[in-house]
RNA sequence: GGGCCGUUAACUCAGGAGGUAGAGUAUCUGCCUUUUAAGCAGAGAGUCGCCGGUUCGAAUCCAGCACGGCCCA
């Protein structure tokens, strides 16, 4: 206790005194008939005089944000879930002991007040108090009011304060509720299944990525969660259900940036007897929708400074023409393997012995194309090298029907038609085998009840993920992907609390 | 993994030619019944991230470490 700063030692002797005086603390069970937000709705419009003339009383809750404290009256800030509201607290008509508790009453603690609206000289909508009940006492200081919390280290950590105090950061992740929503609603519409798959797999399957490994003490055995939940959900395509869709998190142990958490969150879609052709114009649809139902209806926002526009057709490139025409990648290095290994050197690309044209090809992708797709653009015809679970392309067997769509110089979605032949499948796992034989950390294993569910039959289909951090982090400009994770990953602190 | 930057009061930040620290907010006391970054008067509050080194003396200079940020791989 002696390490506590001043305020906090202030607080709790504060506390002390209160419950001396037999004012709890912390009591429950006072009931909040109204939320502040209604009560600003409701009565925006108001004159003055109406609300003299009206004098319906209202109860409302909240955290005190800001206190003007005069000798017999005092004006608050409260905020709810939703909003915040002036109260006015005066002697006369509140009446002892309450005043005095509420002069006693500290930023950041949560209160219960009642009374009539009435607007101020300034015409601002208050609420005059009749009636009040401390429910949470504070014993922290909350941030300053006016710069508010700033540091990004504690306001990772210390979500909780930093939603307190920050008005904006509520809004994202308030509009990040309304995107998932939404994406529910565009597939449950659709007649797509809302699944469950499992989180915890015992071959990690469904991506190229390193997984997070575990141990289950009573069977004894090694689990990894989840990098992907695609091979389950299209056991469920072989069982009958012809559209599903999950929205889950996958964890990858790679590094964190900007762009990466180790969990995120995927919606993750597949639909019988469609292609990847047909998924573009859903996706297409999707994003309208979402514009519709979290962007005002407006179909271009405003991401880091540039006008993205959503209208649809978005453009589409094969991945070779967006190599040589957006990222002005020599014929040669498409044309063959030496091409590729001079071009990826020229740019500095690490080459490893494992991996052949289509790997660098989209490794030189990643470093010159990607960045320039800042406007929605689908690529598609991916090298069948780096898509074990894609169907062939008819005719040129090296490439797959495979597309990615590009927002913002960032992958958003990835989707192909899927490979439903177990025998190309089993090939395919063993191509997988052999590179990660020759040291590709991330090549897909060999999972044979997956192939053993593909022999039972699984319908042509088409399947996508969509990234769902970064798209709330285009919907909300937001920079960081920690921005719209409640909360982002961080080591541990070390110093005391 | 590499480079650059940051870490000073609860919060937002100054200071930094080496001489043990400042402001505003917040807190405490007093005055104040329409304020809203309320106001006025006064007060308290910090092992300057940690650990070493140089020095008579380090928040300041140097090395290492921790945590965080940005960029690169």
């Amino acid at each position: 206790m002696e390490d506590l700063n001043i305020v906090v030692r202030e607080r709790l002797e504060k506390a002390a005194e209160l419950e001396r005086q037999d004012v709890a603390l912390y009591p429950n069970g006072y009931e909040v008939a109204d939320r502040i937000k209604y009560l600003l709705a409701n009565s925006a419009a108001k004159k003055a005089e109406e609300l003299e003339a009206d004098q319906t009383a209202y109860t409302i809750a909240g955290r005190v944000l800001s206190v003007r404290s005069f000798g017999k009256s005092i004006f608050m800030h409260i905020v709810d879930s939703d909003a915040k509201i002036q109260i006015y607290v005066q002697k006369n008509l509140l009446g002892e002991p309450s005043y005095s508790l509420a002069r006693r009453i500290d930023i950041g603690d949560i209160i219960r007040v009642g009374g009539s609206l009435f607007r101020t000289k300034t015409d601002e909508l208050t609420l005059a108090v009749k009636d009040f009940v401390l429910l949470t006492k504070n014993l922290r200081p909350l941030p300053e009011k006016f710069h508010g919390l700033k540091d990004i280290e504690l306001r990772y950590r210390q979500r909780y304060v930093d939603l307190m105090v920050n008005e904006q950061v509520r809004e994202t992740f308030r509009k990040r509720a309304r995107i998932i929503s939404s994406i529910r609603g565009f597939f449950t519409e659709r007649d797509f299944l809302e699944v469950e798959t499992p989180m915890m797999h015992a071959i990690a399957g469904g991506a190229a990525a390193k997984p997070f490994k575990t141990h289950h003490n009573a069977l004894d055995m090694d689990l990894y969660l989840r990098i992907a939940p695609e091979l389950y959900l299209k056991r469920l395509l072989v069982g009958g259900f012809e559209r599903v869709f999950e929205v889950n998190r996958n964890f990858r142990n790679e590094g964190v940036s900007t762009k990466h958490n180790p969990e995120f969150t995927m919606v993750e879609f597949y639909q019988a007897y469609a292609t990847y052709r047909d998924l573009m114009g859903l996706t297409e649809e999707l994003f309208a929708q979402l514009c519709r139902e979290v962007n005002e209806g407006k179909t271009s926002l405003e991401y880091q400074g540039d006008v993205i526009d959503f209208c649809a057709p978005w453009a589409r490139y094969t991945f070779l023409e967006a190599l040589t025409t957006i990222g002005d990648v020599p014929q040669e290095a498409v044309e063959s393997l030496e091409g590729a290994v001079h071009c990826a050197r020229s740019l500095g690309i690490g080459i490893e012995r494992f991996e052949g044209h289509g790997k660098l090809l989209t490794k030189i992708f990643d470093l010159v194309v990607e960045p320039r797709l800042v406007q929605p653009t689908f690529i598609y015809q991916y090298p069948l090298e780096v898509s074990p679970l894609s169907r062939k392309t008819q005719g040129a067997p090296e490439f797959v029907d495979r597309f990615e769509l590009f927002i913002a110089g960032r992958e958003m979605a990835n989707a192909f038609s899927e490979l439903n032949d177990p025998r190309d499948q089993r090939e395919r796992f063993e191509l997988q085998l052999a590179a990660f034989q020759a040291g590709d950390e991330e090549a897909h294993q060999m999972d044979d009840d997956y192939i053993r569910a593909l022999e039972y039959g699984m319908p042509p289909a088409a399947g996508e993920g969509i990234g769902i951090d970064r798209l709330v982090m285009l919907f909300t400009d937001s920079p960081s992907i920690r921005d719209v994770i409640l909360f982002p990953q961080m080591r541990p602190e070390k110093k005391g609390l």
